[in-house]
DNA sequence: TTGAAAGCGTTACCAG
DNA sequence: CTGGTAACGCTTTCAA
C-alpha cells in the first residue's frame, strides 16, 4: 500500500467509487465525464447526475500521469512596483480560469528566471509558459526547447525562440511623437525603460523616427529603469537644467516613469502642460489619476492576455505549430499631461 | 499503451532510466535521490552524479499521486489595483520557492472565491492554502475542512475555521490615533476600508478607542473601499465641507485610499499637513512618494508571509495542529503627511 | 542495504 | 457503445 491519504479527511471518490455504485466500468466513467461522443446519452446523464450529487472532482494530477496534459500554466511576471504587471496577472488568472488552465506562479519580480525555477517546469509537466517582461535564462529556455514545452512571452519580443505578443511599440511611439509635433514642441526628451528590452526599445525608435521625419532629432535621452524612482530621478535632471536647454516635451516611455517625473517636476515648480509636455506609454489605472492625468498609449491588455493563450493553446494542440510573433495596437489616450495646441505654449 | 508524451521532445528519464543505468533498483534510485539514511553513502553518490549528469527531474506530479503530497499551495489575492497585495505577492512567491513549495494561482481581484475554484484545490491536491482578504465562499471552506486542506489568512482575521497571520491592526490604529491626539488635533475622521473585513473594523476600533480615552468621538465616518476612487471621492466631500466644519485630522485605513485623499484635497488647495493631517495604513512603496509622503503603519509583509508558511507547514506536517491566529505589529513610519505639533497648526 | 512488486487515480488501447 | 487492462512515474511495504 503505497498511499497514505490525509488522515481525518474522509476518502475521496474516484472513478471507481462512482463506476462500482453505477455498476459500470471506471474507463466509462471517465469518458462520460469529458463528453466522449462515444458514450450514451444516457449513461452520460446518470454518470454526471452521481458526479455532481456525490462532489466528484477528478484528480488532476492522475489525469497528467495518464494523458500527458497538466491544464497547467507557468506564470512569470515583472516587478509588481509596476502596476502594469498587476493588470496583466488579474487578467491572466481570470482568462485562464475561464478556458479550464490553472497558472502555477513561477516568477515575479525583477531579475531574470533563475534555472532552478525552470526544473519546475518540467517537475509539474506545465503544458506551456506565459513570460511576462523578465528574461528566460538561456539554459531555462533550451529546457523549455528539448521538451517541448510551448513559450509565449507577453509584452516582450523573445530573442530566443519563442511566440511572443505584445503591443505594438513601434506604432505607439511614433503616434505620440505625431501628437507632440501637432501640439508645436521644438525639443524633445526620451526616458528609456529597461534599455535592453524590446519593449523600450521599440517605443523609442518609432518615436524617434517619426521625429527624424521631421528633420527633429531627440535632444535628451536618459534611462529611467521602468521605475518611478528612475522617473522621478529624470525629473529632478530637467528641473535642475536652465529653462532653454530643458525639453519642452518628455516621452517616458512607461508611465510609472511618467508619474516620478510629473512628481518632481511639481516640487520644483514647472507646471505640465504649460511649461513641460509629458506622455507616458501603458495605460496603468494610476495614469487616469486626476493629479496626474497621462497621456499615454493604452496597452491592450485583455487582448495581450487572450492571444497570448490563444497561441499557447495552439502550440500545445499541434506540437508543430511555429512560433509567431503578434503585434496588437493600443489606443491613445489623450488626458491632460500633454498639451495639444500651440496657443496653450508658454 | 497510455501515454503519448509530447511528441518530438526526448523522452525525460525516469527513475527507472536510472536504475537501468546503474544496475539497481527504481526504489533504490527513489529513496537515493531524497536522501533516505538507509541508502549506502556509495550508491546515493553514484545516483546522485548521474542525476545531475543527465539533468533528472523527477515528475512532481507522479510523486503526489504515490505520496499525497503536491508541493503546491494556492494562492489567493486581493485586487491588484492595491499595491498592498503586489508586495505580497512577490513576497510570497520568493518564499515559497525557498521552502521547496510552490504557488497555484486561484484568484487575483475584487470578489469572493468562486465555489468552481474550490474544485481546483482537490484537484490539484494542493497542500495548503493562503489567503489574502478575499473571503472564501463558506462552500469552499467546507471543502477545505472536509478534506484536511488547512487554510491560512493573510491580513486578515476568518470567521470560519482556518489559521490566521495579520497585522496587529488595533495596535497600529491605536498608535496613530495618539500621534495625532499629541499634535493636537480636535476633530477627527476615519475613512473606512471594505466594512466588514477584519482589518478595516480592528484599525478603525483602535483608533476610536485611543480617541475615546480622551473623551474625543471620532467626528466623521466614510466608506472608501479600500480603493483610490474611494478615498478621492471622500477627499472631496471634506474639501467640500465648510472650513469650520472639516476635520483637522483624516485616518484612512489604507494608504492607496490616502492617497486618494490627499490629491482630492490638493485639487481643492487645501495644503496637508498644514490645514489637515493624514494618515493611512500598510506602509505600501507609493506612500512615501514625495507628493504623498504618507506617515502609516508598516505592515510586516515579508514576516506576515513567512508566518503564514510556517503555520501551513505545521498543519501540514501535523494534520491535527489546532487554529491560530498570529499578530504582527507593525512599525509606525512618520513622514510628512502629518504635524507632528501644536506649532505647526493652522 | 537493496530489490521486487503493489498501488496511487486516471486515461488509452483493444476487444467485444 | 461499453468493458477490461495496461500504463503513466513515483513511493512504500515487504522480503531478502
Amino acid at each position: 500500500m503505497a498511499n497514505s491519504p490525509r488522515t481525518g479527511g474522509e476518502e475521496r471518490d474516484t472513478v471507481i467509487t462512482l463506476a462500482r455504485i453505477l455498476g459500470v466500468a471506471a474507463s466509462t466513467v471517465s469518458r462520460a465525464l469529458r463528453g466522449d461522443p462515444r458514450i450514451s446519452a444516457k449513461t452520460r446523464r446518470r454518470v454526471e447526475a452521481l458526479a455532481v450529487e456525490r462532489g466528484y472532482a477528478p484528480n488532476a494530477l492522475a489525469r497528467t500521469l495518464a494523458s500527458g496534459r497538466s491544464g497547467l500554466i507557468a506564470l512569470s511576471l515583472g516587478p509588481m512596483s509596476n502596476p502594469f504587471y498587476g493588470e496583466l496577472m488579474q487578467e491572466a488568472v481570470s482568462q485562464a480560469a475561464a478556458r479550464g488552465l490553472r497558472l502555477l506562479l513561477l516568477h515575479a519580480g525583477n531579475g531574470p528566471i533563475e534555472d532552478q525555477t525552470a526544473q519546475t517546469l518540467l517537475q509539474y509537466q506545465v503544458d506551456g509558459c506565459l513570460i511576462t517582461s523578465a528574461e528566460l535564462s538561456s539554459h531555462a529556455a533550451g529546457i523549455c526547447a528539448a521538451h517541448n514545452v510551448p513559450v509565449v512571452m507577453v509584452n516582450r519580443v523573445p530573442r530566443l525562440h519563442a511566440s511572443a505578443v505584445a503591443c505594438d511599440n513601434y506604432h505607439g511611439g511614433h503616434a505620440l511623437a505625431g501628437l507632440l509635433l501637432e501640439a508645436g514642441h521644438q525639443s524633445f526628451a526620451i526616458v528609456r525603460g529597461n534599455p535592453d528590452s524590446s519593449t523600450s526599445i521599440e517605443r523609442e525608435r518609432g518615436f524617434a523616427e517619426r521625429l527624424r521625419g521631421h528633420e527633429i532629432d531627440v535632444d535628451v535621452r536618459v534611462d529611467g529603469g521602468s521605475t518611478y524612482d528612475g522617473g522621478f530621478a529624470a525629473g529632478r535632471m530637467f528641473a535642475e537644467m536652465p529653462k532653454e536647454r530643458r525639453p519642452d516635451a518628455i516621452f517616458a516611455v512607461a508611465d510609472i516613469m511618467a508619474m516620478g517625473i510629473m512628481d518632481a517636476l511639481r516640487i520644483a515648480g514647472i507646471r505640465v502642460p504649460d511649461e513641460v509636455s509629458i506622455v507616458g506609454f501603458d495605460g496603468i489605472a494610476q495614469g487616469a489619476w486626476p493629479t496626474y492625468s497621462i497621456t499615454s498609449v493604452q496597452q491592450p491588455t485583455a487582448a495581450l492576455v487572450a492571444r497570448g493563450l490563444d497561441l499557447l493553446a495552439a502550440r500545445i494542440d499541434r506540437p508543430g505549430t511555429p512560433d509567431e510573433v503578434v503585434l496588437l495596437r493600443g489606443e491613445m489616450v489623450i488626458r491632460r499631461s500633454a498639451r495639444l495646441s500651440l496657443q496653450a505654449a508658454a
